[in-house]
DNA sequence: CAAGAACTGATAATCGAGTATCATTTCTCC
DNA sequence: GGAGAAATGATACTCGATTATCAGTTCTTG
């Protein structure tokens, strides 16, 4: 196989998920190319500090990444696969939660369920 | 100090809190008492098994426990101390979110920013 | 008070995520 | 092609969270 272009792979593979993926689920997208661990861990360390990758958290997953460009967004977490999925749009009503004396700087939302594919092979 | 009881200091300690708890965030709550990490584990432990309380994930905190009896309520993180405060309310629009086929069974939200006495401090 | 069960605190052991290391391999630029 | 820099994969290592262990303590029931 070729190398010292791995990293490259790699971010390829994150940039094709439609959700965020850690970097042992993106590793295991991997299977087959021969890219190590190491370089996963890299290849997203280095997208952070470049600014074209973020880190997220999710639930139940730890820390995952997904490409910095995209638009606010949220996730829907299926129970079965346990992957993590983008959702668009965003909801209403989150300042009228907020109690007095505190500042909202952000927010995250998680949808919990089954997604289409675990739900139909269910 | 007297023991066997200890238990129970855990869990009130737990139901006096403003927010869902990490072992350790309660554990420190109990310096002083002599109370040992392993039985705030244990308590904790026991507490979900009994079903009187419950395992939460916020974000960037682990798991935490809060009582199984509140409301739905969602949660409010301090960037700065990272505590966990409990919220009244929910919010609206969530149900657009889900795309087809999914099926959402639940939903977390979690607000970020700076609670009144973090706010004040700056 | 006695005996056995349950509880407790300290700490060792375990586990997983992430990082550091190192010998090789590949790339870049001449 | 050659030299040095950068990248790579395997794996050892670190670190924190949680669990297991164990000797000593406390409780319960009579």
């Amino acid at each position: 196989m070729q190398r010292a272009k791995q990293q490259l792979t790699v971010l390829q593979a994150l940039m094709a998920a439609d959700g965020p993926l850690s970097a042992r689920e993106l590793w295991s997208r991997l299977s087959g190319t021969g890219v190590g661990i190491a370089t996963v861990y890299r290849a997203l360390q280095r997208g952070v500090e470049e600014g074209t990758l973020e880190s997220v958290e999710v639930l139940g997953g730890g820390v995952r990444y997904e490409p910095k460009d995209r638009e606010h967004h949220h996730h829907f977490l299926c129970s079965i696969c346990n992957h993590a999925f983008d959702l668009f749009g965003c909801v209403e009503g989150l300042e009228s939660l907020v109690p007095n004396g505190f500042r909202m700087t952000g927010h995250e939302v998680v949808l919990l369920g089954t997604c289409d594919a675990c739900g139909n092979a269910a």
